[in-house]
DNA sequence: GTCCAGGTCGTCG
DNA sequence: CGACGACATGGA
């Protein structure tokens, strides 16, 4: 077992690291207000606050994706961004009120997590409450992940690791249907992306390339079947660390009505009304962190307004 | 019973 | 393009 200090510059609220991308992955995470346990490229990882600076991170092997652990955390915590990085001056001084209303979801993190599996879990986010996309997750993992248990100094923590590409490529479709709401299509659809994983068909290293553009990306990302605008940007976000991509949810598209009176974000949400959305949300956020800032604005509705509870 | 959930896709006007 | 239904289930 390696053990790493990391000290931050930032303020990072772990428990709140669960409001990011992994609000679906509940039973390969386990997270409360001073710790985060998960697997992370097949190796258990295990994070403790020890100050709102310092962090001390167990691992059982040296290096993360090739990287060293520290380096690695560093990035997986994104706890290189700060806040005013994500809002310019101009947005906060241009909605005072909801920027007070905002400000206590500051440590809430967007993490730079798995590509494969945060393609995988979005591809199960389609029209269905959280509860049950989170439900499709922990029965992807209980069927098609392996169970671990995780022994850090005295905390003991039961986790399942996230299926292999391969074994959601072989798995029989009847089968994995079960642990996509009953819906064939969907487990049709997530075999053949984890097949075309598998294959290099998606080519990880090339989308992870920084300059290519979001239009490009998200273009490639769409040739998947069961792939649309939406969770292309949200595999961008949240799997390619591409803070700029601005996913466009139901949740996104009522905020912008409501806080930013955006006429067209009342009408349906078609795809043409996607791009439009998308282009007007870059002149009210800085364009480089739209989808980071989207992402608190995202938490920020759903709770303070829609009064709904992730957790 | 009705409506809405972190949508996508095929079809039709 | 835009509207509409299918896909599926469960909580409010």
């Amino acid at each position: 077992m390696y053990r790493f200090i990391i000290k931050s510059c930032s303020t990072c609220d772990l428990h709140g690291t669960l409001f990011s991308g992994q609000s679906f992955m509940w039973n390969n995470i386990d997270a409360g207000y001073d710790y985060y346990a998960s697997i992370i490229d097949s190796s258990a990882v295990f994070i403790r606050k020890l100050s709102s600076h310092e962090f001390e991170v167990y691992s059982d092997s040296s290096m993360i994706y090739g990287i060293s652990v520290p380096s690695f955390i560093t990035s997986y915590l994104s706890i290189d961004i700060d806040i005013n990085k994500v809002f310019h001056d101009r947005f906060q001084k241009s909605y005072p009120e909801l920027w007070k209303l905002l400000s206590g979801y500051f440590s809430l993190r967007v993490l730079r997590q798995d590509f494969f599996e945060t393609m995988i879990t979005f591809m199960c986010a389609q029209g269905i409450g959280m509860h049950l996309i989170r439900k499709q997750v922990t029965m992807l993992c209980q069927m098609y992940g392996e169970k671990r248990a995780l022994l850090f100094g005295e905390k003991l923590i039961n986790l399942y690791s996230f299926p292999t590409p391969l074994s959601l490529a072989e798995a029989d479709i009847s089968i994995l249907s079960r642990c996509t709401n009953n819906n064939r299509i969907r487990a049709a659809n997530i075999a053949r992306a984890a097949r075309a994983f598998s294959e290099g068909v998606i080519d990880h290293e090339m989308l992870r390339n920084p300059q290519l553009p979001l239009p490009e990306l998200r273009r490639v990302l769409c040739l998947n079947p069961g792939i649309g605008y939406k969770i292309a940007d949200c595999i961008a976000l949240f799997g390619l660390g591409r803070f700029d991509a601005f996913p466009i949810d139901t949740h996104v598209k009522q905020y912008l009505a409501h806080w930013f009176r955006s006429p067209e974000a009342l009408k349906p949400l078609t795809p043409a009304r996607y791009l439009e959305l998308d282009r007007e949300a870059r002149t009210i956020f800085n364009p480089e962190f739209a989808g980071y800032a989207g992402h608190l604005l995202f938490h920020c509705w759903r709770r303070e307004i829609k009064k709904l509870r992730t957790f």
